[in-house]
DNA sequence: CCTGTAGGAGACACCGGTGTCAAAGGCAAG
DNA sequence: CTTGCCTTTGACACCGGTGTCTCCTACAGG
């Protein structure tokens, strides 16, 4: 196997790698081949310093719940992985008064191609504004739609809390309980909508002190569990923001001698490994994250995934999933 | 602020940037306040084609468990927080035939400074192998030492397993069962022997049937459940090799109307998410990973996380401790 | 057959740092 | 004050690609 002499400069290997079309067909295969014959990598670093720009996608995350940035990461990576992508992980402090500051330091360093944005920062109009400004990329994942399709993924979280709510009615549930998300989060405040939209429409109203407060933690759900079954007139069923804190008001219930699903129903959300973990299996809303990090990277970066024309066409809003499980049952009384 | 002419060549900042010890103090601190005045940051692409090493750590795993893996990662970002140092996170298939070509391709092209191995692919020597020979610093994480203390951080798992049971035999339990994790894993082997261990010392065998074969996975718990819980004289106590597991077993006593803890006490391992959700809370073994990030971080990358001395000095076996809930009591006969 | 033209290929500078080695500067000794 | 040595600093090539501009070649048309 002799080695021929360069036949070829360095500037055509690197138009053939760049998918130049000023080359012909016959020079570009005879490049291809030698590259694959030579096993040729070409050098990542010294591109990304030609190219003032890495090729990696940074994932930006402040979400409490390990499986989604796990699930979503694993989503995102299931897309790169026939790319010349990697990824490079970024947790932020949504608290710090120094976030933008923080994530401005990090882009203007690491350079990424584009930036995925995690709820809840991805609700921050300002990180989306510091990325634009820096010639970052950016896709928003949402609950709900936050920006143009160009930006963002979301899933239809309101309609199908509506849904699984209204499972609840027809099942003869008169009075249900609501344990809320955290303030200030758009995933919260779309669940509460999509609770509120099915009461209205079955014609129900909230009796007072039914809707607890939350935050997404177990701990919060011991809480909310307390107030909502201590009440004279305690709910036969309770939707639950998250599958945490419906595990926190299902042990509540076990505390009390309450019997799930016979006395009191709860629905939770995400879909979380507690949701089957725990006895009985939780019904919940399945939040298609994966599939979400796999759509956000293809609209993220189409020119570096050998996707057809397809990739524009693919709604950007994917489809949440009722699960139903044995948490729920009509009511005893 | 006026901006003076360059006094002092690129090449000296480069020194000052790069810690070197042939520059005075003087023109290092009149360096490093141009640095802060004009909030310079040097491109890390440069730096890399130039070091022929990207200032990464690539953490690559293959972990079912996603908490795990993202506390671990948090520890690391823990450590390096303040340093140049970038996480890049690379999930691998440990079934794949081309798992050590993927690799080997990927630390080429990335050129990390170092990789982090999670159980089980720290298991993997050849892996180890292969960044000892591609120039990478390596550190793999463990159930057991697994390699000399340069490339290992591990915990006690078999030691505190065993306590945890000794506690059982304690409480007056002869019949233990025990729910085994995948067969090839050192984590599994580990429990297993901290199990046997603590039977030997109580001087008591393992009747038949006591031990079911298990996977992690929350499936293979409701089996072994199914198993243990139909024999003709059923333990008092089962110890599961994960808290997956542990959920299933816990289940299945539900199903069948054994009350934990009083009819059946259960141990788990790992301390995860899923102990404190289901009901009653579980016992179980906390294993330290995020401490073991930051460790792992300490004696990966020393040179660059500005700890003193002690780095060398601190131990590289952590403490996994035996967390007691409500699942465990005395035998009810 | 010669010329004009379009499009493919190459030369060279450049991205922003670091390695090497030579030069400059400071200090002590003569 | 001069010399010599040791330390600090600078000049320049280099890491391995890409952008720009120029040159060359093949082909069509006169």
């Amino acid at each position: 196997m002799s080695r021929p002499s360069p036949a070829v400069s360095k500037k055509t290997v690197s138009r053939v790698i760049n998918r130049s079309e000023f080359i012909t067909d016959k020079t570009r295969q005879a490049v291809e081949q030698a590259i694959k014959m030579l096993g040729f990598v070409p050098n990542p670093q010294a591109r990304a310093l030609a190219f003032r720009r890495n090729f990696l996608i940074a994932l930006l995350h402040d979400n409490p719940n390990a499986q989604t940035v796990l699930n979503f990461q694993q989503g995102v990576l299931d897309a790169i992985k026939d790319s010349d992508l990697a990824l490079l992980v970024r947790p932020v402090d949504r608290g710090s008064d120094r976030l933008l500051d923080d994530v401005r330091v990090f882009l203007e360093k690491q350079r990424p191609i584009g930036a995925m944005l995690l709820p809840p920062i991805s609700e921050n109009d300002d990180l989306a504004a510091l990325c634009e400004n820096l010639g970052v990329r950016y896709v928003r994942v949402g609950s709900a739609p936050l920006d143009d399709a160009r930006h963002c993924v979301s899933s239809n979280d309101r309609e199908v809390v509506a849904e699984a709510v209204g499972k609840l009615v027809e099942l003869g549930h008169r009075r249900i309980g609501f344990v809320r998300g955290p303030v200030g989060f758009r995933s919260a405040a779309e669940r509460e909508r999509g609770f509120h939209e099915a009461l209205s429409k079955a014609g129900l109203t909230l009796p007072a002190g039914y809707s607890a407060p939350g935050n997404y933690r177990y701990a919060a759900g011991i809480e909310a569990g307390e107030a909502l079954l201590s009440l004279a007139e305690p709910p036969t069923a309770i939707f639950c923001s998250n599958d945490e804190m419906a595990a926190g008001v299902m042990s509540v219930a076990y505390g009390k001698g309450i019997a799930v699903p016979a006395d009191l129903s709860i629905i939770g959300f995400d879909d979380s490994p507690t949701a089957t973990h725990i006895w009985p299996a939780l019904s919940t809303v399945r939040w298609p994250i994966r599939e979400m990090g796999v759509r956000a990277a293809r609209i993220l970066v189409p020119d570096f995934l050998d996707i057809g024309a397809k990739s524009s066409d693919e709604a950007n809003v994917m489809a949440s999933t009722f699960v139903e499980r044995q948490s729920v049952a009509p009511p005893s009384r």
